[in-house]
DNA sequence: GTGAAAGCGCTAACAA
DNA sequence: TTGTTAGCGCTTTCAC
């Protein structure tokens, strides 16, 4: 591999002056420059980056800890990310935790040691104590997706209490009032404020909570299965049902499939997530639209900005919820 | 931030000691060894990967190319080739190039300077000419679902003959001789040998393609939408059609669904590509399917067989086609 | 306008 | 059993 120090003496200059004109950095002659720049070209030189890095602390890259690589919510968050952060020079190291702590601890200790310049984190840890707390405090981190408590970040969410409440809402003025849930962890923010949503609206509208509708997942697609099979089960069966992410949701329509529940007919259906085929179901979903590229896009432009220590202040960006309503939520039936 | 020298200086040996304990490279004394680890400890030292990726010349990062992470065929390649290489220890730079051959060369060369083990590309560029092809000769590549002519490497394919050939063979099974296809670009190996296999089989069934029916798009959903709009409105309409890949299917289902043109009694459908909700669509769509995952699990493999020298010999794998029936497609009407 | 050389944080050959 | 030290390839201060 061919190095500064190759071009610098085929040249008959120092490493400096090589370096200088590689970077633009000091002004070097244009006789010099040209024959550098030769030389450079007939030697197929490729900078390296990790000496680079070395020296000047910073390596252009960051790292994104999501939970699912394939939900393309997260694609579409990551796409948003990449837009606003590689055409500075950045790239994206991506992990996939899978909801599995463990794994995140593992990504983040190799983030953290190979010295990414900023982490975009949307963890899985529910609760207070996240193990890295302290050294999570001492790089350019933000919070995405999910809370992290105890970690001053700047942040990225959605507006999840906003977005329950209102397929909620959207239930009860088609004339619902047997509304099931599935929510997801309460340990985890998007999980417990989605369900604090539906909350604020069950008690707007004065409506008690059955408890055998109200269930808790996983956010994985089999949970969504198992629990909207186990609430078309129930002698007392709900009209409408809202679940509170994308995964979940695929579970239960496969459910509803099955046990051939029509839709809106039977049981009305909200979901939580928008995606590119929500359109082509049968019959299209009715969901709450939070736009992920728009999460991905805003955190990879505050990340940058704090890497770039352009900005002092922590700062919280809330995306906010919108009813996108299609055919699967519709009045009760009589 | 608290370096190996810190360590060596603050428990009174040299950083060799220190290192050698870190990695276990070296026999070092009891005491020694447990005090050197309370102070790693203590310090809360964390190893700078990039300093030692200089001097070690490896930087446990693969590099990952592909040209549409929304896509849900490559997240899960992407998923199959993180599963492969995570647990060794190695980390993935994903790069997304949207189709676009500039991004690819401005991605390949900051994966090349920043030194990564390995590159997985899926390439966008059409034809022989890739521009980085000496460049990429020189370190640990692997060809994955796109070809690349001039390139010693490692691949792994799709069976992409083969996978149309058996989709026309359904369609022509079902009665259908009237069949409309929509391809991929012809310089893109993944578009020419589908199309390949679709003639193929056009052949064997001695059916004459109809020009009209016959159309190219760039794998993109809105080509796919535009297209098969353009198929439904032709006065003489095929009775089926075949899309080679499942973002062009997207679009063709709406345009579909837009024309009011009923699957399969109007015209039958066979997509390419399997997804998690196919099933869910109305009606469910009948699929060719090739496991991204395995191909990404293999790619991930391979490459690190290559990077860790295991291997020699180049090698090609190609992951079989196999035909998944749902409702899309049935005889056609008389 | 250009060069010498220190140093980024680590590994490992060579010495002791 | 442990220490000294020369790099890895680059940037940048200080000198000329």
């Amino acid at each position: 591999m061919v190095t500064i120090k190759d071009i610098a003496k085929s040249v008959g200059v120092s490493t400096a002056t090589v370096s200088h004109v590689i970077n633009e950095t000091r002004f070097v002659s244009e006789p010099l420059r040209i024959k550098v720049n030769a030389i450079i070209e007939e030697l197929g030189y490729q900078p390296n980056r990790i000496a680079r890095s070395l020296v000047m602390q910073k390596t252009h890259t960051i790292g994104v800890i999501i939970s699912d690589i394939q939900n393309p919510f997260y694609t579409a968050l990551v796409r948003g990310l990449e837009d606003a952060t590689s055409p500075l020079g950045y790239n994206v190291m991506l992990c996939n935790t899978d909801e599995d702590t463990d794994k995140e601890i593992g990504y983040l200790k190799a983030l953290l040691e190979k010295r990414v310049d900023g982490i975009a984190l949307a963890t899985c840890f529910q609760g207070d104590e996240h193990p890295l707390i302290s050294q999570l405090n001492q790089v350019p981190v933000i919070t995405i997706v999910r809370k992290m408590t105890r970690l001053k970040s700047d942040a990225v969410f959605a507006d999840n209490i906003g977005g329950a409440y209102e397929a909620i809402e959207h239930l009860v003025s088609l004339g619902h009032r047997r509304i099931s849930v599935i929510s997801g962890p309460s340990g985890i923010s998007s999980g417990g404020e989605r369900l604090e949503g539906v909350l604020k609206a069950f008690v707007k509208h004065e409506i008690n909570p059955n408890e055998a509708w109200m269930r808790t997942g996983d956010f994985k697609r089999e949970s969504g299965y198992v629990l909207a099979k186990s609430i078309l089960s129930l002698k007392e069966r709900p009209t409408a049902l809202f679940v509170s992410n994308n995964q979940m949701t695929l579970g239960a329509l496969k459910a509803f499939r099955e046990l051939d529940v029509k839709i809106p007919k039977d049981v009305s259906i909200v979901g939580l997530d928008d995606t590119d085929w929500s359109i082509l179901l049968d019959p299209p979903l009715t969901v709450i639209y939070q736009s992920p590229y728009d999460m991905g896009n805003n955190a990879g432009r505050m990340l940058l900005q704090r890497v770039l220590k352009k900005r002092k202040r922590f700062k919280t960006k809330i995306i906010p919820a919108e009813l996108i309503q299609r055919q699967s939520s519709g009045p009760p039936r009589r």
